[in-house]
DNA sequence: CAGGTTCCGATGCGGTCGCATCGGAAACCG
DNA sequence: CGGTTTCCGATGCGACCGCATCGGAACCTG
């Protein structure tokens, strides 16, 4: 066996390039001459670990995707003693992405959200990303609530259908959260309002509940 | 004085065609060629409308931009008689963009919110337009909770600091337009589930006053 | 160390882009 | 009706794009 690469920590390494230049610049201002450059590695190397330009930023999108999603899991984990309560206030401000060092992030995300707007397979790749992170999401609410949770569907809750409420609530915080995320990006909000609204927000929830 | 044309007609007329376009393919899949060719005018007139390209999009994201607000201010005064609380359902409903025949504009929209992350001059077209949506949604919800609007000051309302709710709510529910906008785009939700979300937010919204 | 295999850097190609240029058509005035 | 000014269609330019190609470097095996 000849010479030998380790392929997906390249995958990865050229990842970085391309949301580090999403950031810059865009998701149509990558090409891949920057990407290699970025990546200090040559155009021949990026093109031999992603076949198109649209394989690589599918790549880099479900990259920065479960970052996100396993940031906001091993904050659930790394806290199990506080209350559900202050638990999802974590989350929510985790997955709008308020705080100065993840607005890269935030701005990656939303260059993601609008190409997926119009190529399909962005998109579905965005879905699943979202899927995981409602689910984390609804278990949470549900917690918070006072319900249990048992293989996954929760038992009990605040009424009959608890459930279904907590789905909603968990629904309605992940969107407002990423509209958040979208005003403060585009200035409209100070990442403070933001915190701020979000902090209402989820204090109405509790005093429903 | 010789040869005329309506500047500002065939400006407009171009601003569709970009609309158009950017539905179809994304911001950054606008052509001037393209546009020209939706528009029905040769390459040379788009470019004496517009000096650049970037003056060229700036123009189209103000024109979407008023006519969303302008849309949703005729709702207002189209449908006095009713009660506040109806009123804000329906002006929700129009920001979010949730109807068929608003996802164009919706398409639209997020790509400008988008492009705005990275483009300065069209960050401050939007929110130009977001402040504008923001004030008319302020208004609605405190005159929804029962207070009343002075010269453009809440008195009254359900506590001392009504105001203050009133805007933390509006952003509230604009920001959650927004990202319901988005998660149907993408396909994440669908739109009878986004209209599900949104009229729960504003029920829980009035039991809370 | 020879041979075979994998990897990649350099280079070129066809295409498209935004923008500048310019000659002539169009329209109005005196 | 000739002059003047505005307008615009056609064309060209330089830059940049994604992608294909290929000769040789790098590396493992026997």
């Amino acid at each position: 066996m000849p010479k030998q690469v380790d392929h997906e920590g390249r995958r990865r390494l050229i990842a970085e390039a391309v949301c580090l230049l999403v950031d810059e610049h865009g998701l149509e201002g990558v090409t891949l001459r920057d990407v290699a450059t970025r990546a200090e590695v040559s155009m021949g190397a990026v093109q031999r670990c992603f076949r198109t330009k649209e394989e690589m930023l599918l790549f880099a999108l479900t990259h920065v995707g479960e970052r996100v999603t396993e940031r906001v899991r091993s904050r659930l984990t790394a806290g199990p003693a506080q209350s559900a309560a202050s638990e999802l206030g974590l989350v929510a401000g985790e997955v709008a992405l308020l705080r100065e060092e993840h607005r890269a992030e935030a701005r990656i995300w939303l260059a993601f959200v609008a190409g997926a707007a119009v190529n399909p397979a962005l998109a579905e790749a965005l879905r699943s990303s979202y899927a995981a992170l409602e689910e984390l999401v609804v278990r949470l609410v549900a917690e918070a609530a006072g319900g249990e949770v048992v293989g996954g569907s929760v038992i009990g809750g605040a009424a009959a259908g608890g459930a279904v409420v907590a789905r909603t609530e968990a629904r309605t915080l992940l969107a407002l959260a990423d509209g958040l995320t979208a005003h403060v990006l585009v200035g409209h909000r100070t990442a403070a309002e933001a915190e701020e609204v979000l902090h209402a927000h989820l204090t109405g929830l509790w005093a429903r509940c």
